[in-house]
DNA sequence: ATTACTAACAAGCGAGTAC
DNA sequence: TGTACTCGCTTGTTAGTAA
């Protein structure tokens, strides 16, 4: 019975969490990486557990998950919810990259400087440390919802306007720091990070050396 | 290669998601319900697929998920906050229930009812329609995170302090209410709905009557 | 107390096929 | 197009046991 789980995860994607939808055993199949027959038997097999209920009609069928069987995933959600918001459960690795990146241009400006001491509790030193990172370790951060981000507002001064970025809390060798990100603008493979301390002269770190960044809290 | 996942999840869950812990065979397998046998098997196998990594003592061996392991996790719970942040995908059951909730009596209190208009977005008919729910319908509702539920702040009015409340919006056939829940209260098994209408004239229910709530949105 | 081997067994899979 | 049988075979599990 392992594959139960994988299974109703997969109806429930396909939206029968809440009403019938249909189903081929051939596509079912496909989107689980196993034959139409195995499918068939699934189903079989979960309709007569109580996890779903299916209308057979003579060109196909509609399945919906039933209560328990919605029971069951919200279970394992929970459980993937506890992994993930457990602190230091997420770790993005890179490495120190030179170069200035936009957010040092930010931490010059008394607007955005305040902000950052109100909303993160640190003075910014005057500088980002960049790190290069996979388009892979930069997806990790998706999973941080945007109400668990914080946002530093635009503001106007000298006669334009500064647009508004995100913050999201990590620590780096356990110094509290923040990743720092322009709400406008292309995700360009480079973290940068902005902390009450010179992280570069802090860490003894020089370009190239491999780094971790922890996230400290989500949702 | 379907016992992947779970087994990863229940490692995760011990803590092996960034560090090494201290693993038994036996107990790994009684928390997922196989023998000691197939733990070990396990373990062997996931150790040789690269998604965890062991350390072997005389007395036992920590475990550290690794990172190909995490990703894979990762993956899973973006599929999960997919299906239950749909919208209508959580739905909580239970019967009409008549008297009078907590909840009516702050209706009538001005400083509650402009916040409602404010952060809900309409003026409350002034009762409220109670939901016997099961235990297992309330639990539910741990699914919502605190940020995305609306806070109505307490006030002081009559030389008193009125408490603070939680909102979750939510659809009862199609009609957009509210779960009100007061912030310092225990759960009484019941739950009180506050909408723009007179909700048990309008869908002409009567006490005993089966109801659906409808979470509206999460995260 | 551990882990992990072997060997017998069971569960699950899928090709072929019927409807 | 569909679903779901049968049945041979593979994969995963476990008891027994060694280390």
């Amino acid at each position: 019975m392992n594959f139960i789980t994988a299974t109703l995860k997969a109806l429930a994607l396909r939206g029968a969490s809440n009403r019938y939808v249909p189903v081929s055993t051939r596509g079912l199949g496909r989107g689980l990486g196993v034959s139409q027959q195995t499918a068939s038997n699934r189903l079989i097999a979960m309709e007569a557990s109580g996890l779903i209920s299916r209308r057979r009609g003579v060109h196909g069928q509609d399945v919906m998950i039933s209560k328990d069987g919605m029971e069951l995933l919200r279970r394992e959600f929970a459980d993937y919810q506890r992994i993930f918001t457990e602190p230091g459960a997420i770790k993005l690795s890179g490495t120190v990259a030179s170069g200035l990146g936009e957010g040092q241009y930010y931490l010059n400006k008394p607007g955005y400087h305040t902000q950052i001491l109100e909303k993160l509790g640190f003075t910014p030193f005057n500088g980002t440390l960049n790190i290069r990172v996979s388009e892979s370790e930069m997806a990790k951060l998706s999973i941080v919802p945007p109400e668990s981000r914080i946002r530093i507002d635009s503001f106007r001064a000298d006669g334009r306007t500064y647009g508004e970025a995100e913050c999201i809390p990590v620590k780096i060798n356990d110094i509290s720091c923040a990743i720092i990100m322009p709400k406008r603008s292309h995700h360009t493979g480079v973290l940068e990070i902005i902390s009450a301390n010179h992280l570069r002269q802090e860490l003894c770190l020089k370009d190239g050396d491999t780094i971790s960044v922890i996230l400290e809290r989500r949702f």
